[in-house]
DNA sequence: AGGTTATCTGCAATCGTTATCAGTAACGAG
DNA sequence: CTCGTTACTGATAACGATTGCAGATAACCT
């Protein structure tokens, strides 16, 4: 096998491990010409795992995301990856929206990696202890969890996102404004519907409930969703759609249902699509720079790792801004919109 | 700090740590119960790094992409993250398709990972011997190094996808069908110019060397290169484009000529987007399972993985299929495509 | 009771690297 | 000639866990 060690290399140069070693870290020692020419002939690789049990750093940061599909959490990672710097790598953990992966992937992670950048699939984890005993810098990205403010965390003005979307809504003489969120268990979750509800008592707007679903951030939620509001006996006239993946379901089951958009119904959707230009009608969204969150985490968990722990938590919040297009459009109240509904 | 080693749950529970070791492999000790509550008292985990240096194992497999935000990776690395199983976990590395970043991380991989998963950048690697010495279990997926034969890989039918796609152009009566390719460095880039061509061929079908585009798989290189096959005298009255980020690309160009699909010009992507079916009009594309790529390719890993190395490679192949959707159609030979042109 | 397993235990070596420490040679200054 | 300084060197002890070995204990049989 190839199992080339320092020893290796220190035998066939002539000199101590301790000088190869040395050599390595950069210092000026005797023979360097033929520790160099050695290494290359022996195709000599230090050990990661020596080096991490001996200096207690491993050089990787984890970065947790629930969807990896996402394109939101792809950029994220995206981001992350682009400030992450010459001596330190990324471990991806995909939890695949399941609890007990998140759990199982946090627990495997203590000892293998200096840091976690995570976006929390809920925020009550583990009992609130959870998180201070792990013993690892942590930085929240996109959600927290509920002792989220003892760690530096990175993200959005949800609630100002989710307002501007209603307010924008209702300044084009919308009513009767449904909005399909995410679960309430989530950051985004929350505080968008939050700004949603916000924004209608600003507005001296008092919907049903039946007006607000909360769904799973999917695109099947959303496209359940969707035809859920379609059934109702005075449907919205505008639908405020919390997340990318749910606001292409919901396209879907419009589509499916032969429903237009902005004609018959006004969506808008919190954060951009590659894509959102090409739809027919294009997508009226809330957008904010992903990249920017997921570079701001990295900086951050870099700067705790670099002060050994003594940074206070920072808490950072990426601007959103309304990128209209052309699928809201004025109300037409007196219409009956479901064309061809199905029963189920 | 919080550094607590197999040494303080032996103390505590007042035995050898060999015996703490043996519980934790699994052995029935004596004090189980003890040992047990020590353990979460002391909250005491395992040091990854020593147990990686005394087994030489890690746990751990390398998936390196040269961008997770294209979709189609982002579903590799989903599907290899599904079949990983419970005791590994996935780090991923995203070259963002520099040549650099790709010899750097692979360099820094050695000792930190048992295995790589890897779509490389080009298929000519630095020497043809540098991953026969690398020492590292490698599958490729979607693309190959030139020596890629050594190794076990998952690889889409490039060549029969384009043939297909081109075939299908034919067959609808197109006779000016251009391509805009990936680097025919890649192993997709390269197979699907072949398939384009062999159609081209088959087909009886000669066309200018203008109709068809080296470009670089990202969506700017696609809107260059549509903009590039507008400007042409005699343009294409239909184009395939190679990849999904591309067609994106073509697309946004299009739109902003005003050129109609597919009253003008027909289009036909490869590799399916979640959205396609929201385009006006739905884009026609040539589609595969990504996901399935991902999990095959992390299920030949963990193969070779458990088997020591001697397994020898495998390589499979996955299947590509037409998804007939609204944006081809009968060309419109006499008709002017250029609408409003703009001189550059 | 004596012998034979079967089961569990602690000791100590080991994995590959780095930090510490003491030591040596070369050199200039006094 | 001696001393101090500089610039390097090698031996060795960690780092935290696993494991082969030999010894100890208990269980079981005749």
């Amino acid at each position: 096998m190839s199992t080339v060690t320092i020893t290796d290399v220190a035998k066939r140069v002539g000199v101590s491990v301790a000088t190869i070693s040395r050599y390595l870290s950069g210092f000026t020692v005797r023979n360097q010409e033929q520790i160099r020419e050695a290494i290359i002939e022996l195709n000599y690789r230090p050990s990661a795992a020596a080096r991490n049990l001996k200096s207690g750093r491993t050089g990787i940061i984890a970065i947790v995301v629930p969807d990896i599909t996402n394109p939101f959490f792809a950029s994220i990672v995206e981001g992350a990856e682009s400030a992450v710097g010459e001596d330190r790598m990324i471990l991806l953990v995909n939890t695949g929206d399941s609890r007990e992966r998140e759990e199982k992937a946090l627990s495997q992670l203590f000892g293998r990696v200096d840091g976690v950048i995570m976006a929390p699939l809920t925020e009550d984890e583990q009992g609130p202890s959870f998180f201070s005993q792990f013993g690892l810098p942590i930085v929240f990205v996109d959600r927290v969890t509920k002792d989220g403010e003892k760690f530096s965390s990175v993200l959005t003005d949800n609630a100002k996102g989710a307002q501007i979307a209603t307010d924008y809504l209702i300044s084009q003489g919308h009513r009767k404004i449904a909005m399909i969120g995410g679960p309430c268990s989530t950051t985004p979750g929350k505080k968008r519907a939050d700004g949603y509800r916000a924004a209608l008592t600003k507005g001296e707007i008092t919907t049903s409930e039946e007006y607000f679903i909360e769904s799973d951030f999917s695109e099947a939620g959303g496209y359940a969703a969707m035809c859920q509001l379609l059934e109702i006996d005075a449907p919205p006239t505008a639908v405020f759609v919390a997340n990318n993946l749910m606001t292409i379901g919901a396209l879907h089951a419009l589509r499916d249902r032969g429903v237009s958009i902005p004609s018959e119904i006004s969506i808008i959707g919190f954060d951009d699509l590659e894509f959102a230009e090409l739809i027919n009608p294009p997508l009226t969204v809330i957008a904010r720079d992903a990249r920017l969150q997921g570079s701001q985490a990295m900086d951050l968990m870099i700067k705790h790792l670099n002060n050994g722990g003594a940074t206070p938590p920072e808490h950072s919040m990426v601007d959103v801004h309304l990128v209209e297009r052309g699928s809201c459009a004025l109300p037409r109240e007196s219409q009956k919109i479901r064309s061809n509904k199905t029963d189920h």
